[in-house]
DNA sequence: TGTAATTCCTCTAGCGACTAGAGGTTCAAG
DNA sequence: CTTGAACCTCTAGTCGCTAGAGGAATTACA
C-alpha cells in the first residue's frame, strides 16, 4: 500500500531529488519513514506529485502551483481563481509564442543572408547578428 | 572619446552590473582605467557589447555568443559556422513554438473547461491540471 | 542465513545568467 | 570646495533543480 521514494519516482516520473527538494520546499507533505529512516509514500502523495508534475509539464511557475494546491485543500471556495490561473497562464504562453514568432522571422532572414560559402570578413550573419539597425522591427 | 560604465550602459541598454559580469567572464576586453580605477570605454567595447546584445533578445545562448565572437576575430575563415550557428538557432526557436503551441491548446482546453463559477470541489481546471489522462496527447 | 547489489539517507555545493546590497571611493557640476 | 551621483569590489541571493560524497538500509538471490 505504500511505496519507497524510487517506486514514487517511477509512477510520477519525478527524479528522486526533486522530490526530497519538494518536501524541503513544502509542496509536498512529509511522508512516513520506515525504522531505517527511509521514506515511505501513499497514493495522496502519488496524486499530489502528479500534480505537481504535470502542472510544471504545462509551463505553470512554482508560485502559480502552490497557489492551485493551496486552492484544491478548500473544496468548498469558488474556483473563480483557478480559472484565473489557467487564463493567465495561457496568455504568458501566448506572448511567449508571439515573442518567438518574431525572434523566427528574424533569424530566417538572417540565415537567408548567408549561404556559408565565403568568409568571415564580409558575412551578413555576422554583421546582422551584430546589428540590430538590420533589423525588421523589435523585439 | 571614451566614456563610462554607466554611458555604456545607457548606449547598449546592458545593466552596469551585467557588463561587468560579461567582463569578469571574458566576454567584453578588460577596459583602460582612469587614475582612479574607474574603467573607461571606446568603441571597440561599444560594438562588441552591442552584439552581445543583440545576440541575446535573439535568444542564442551565451555559447553561442562566444562562438561568433570568437570567429569576428578571424576575418579570413570561412562563415560556414556562424552559418550553422544561426540555423541551430532557428530550428531550436521553432522547436520551442511547436512546444509551446502544444500547451497553448491544452491550456485553452483547461480553461474552457471552467466558467469559474461553481466550487473547487467539482472543477474541471483543478482535475485537468491534476491528471495528463485528461490531455490530448503528449506534451 | 549470508552476502552482494541496489536503493536509500543527509549534507553541501554547483549550474546559468545575472541581480541585489553593503560599504567605501571618485568624479563632475555648480 | 562641496555635494551628490556614479563608480569601485566583494559577497550572497535568485530559480528549480542536479551532482556528488560518504554512509546506512533494504532487497534479491544463493
Amino acid at each position: 500500500m505504500d511505496f519507497s521514494i524510487g517506486e514514487l519516482s517511477r509512477q510520477t516520473g519525478v527524479k528522486v531529488p526533486t522530490i526530497r527538494y519538494y518536501e524541503k520546499e513544502g509542496l509536498i507533505e512529509e511522508p512516513g519513514r520506515t525504522e531505517g529512516n527511509q521514506r515511505r509514500y501513499d497514493t495522496v502523495h502519488l496524486d499530489r506529485l502528479r500534480f505537481i508534475r504535470h502542472a510544471r509539464d504545462l509551463g505553470l511557475p512554482m508560485q502559480s502551483i502552490r497557489d492551485l494546491l493551496d486552492l484544491g485543500a478548500q473544496p468548498d471556495k469558488p474556483c473563480a481563481e483557478a480559472s484565473r490561473i489557467a487564463a493567465d497562464q495561457l496568455a504568458a504562453v501566448r506572448q511567449r509564442i508571439a515573442h518567438l514568432t518574431k525572434l523566427e522571422a528574424e533569424l530566417v532572414r538572417i540565415s537567408a543572408s548567408c549561404n556559408g560559402d565565403h568568409t568571415v570578413a564580409d558575412c551578413n550573419v555576422l554583421k546582422a547578428f551584430g546589428d540590430h539597425r538590420l533589423c525588421n522591427g523589435e523585439h
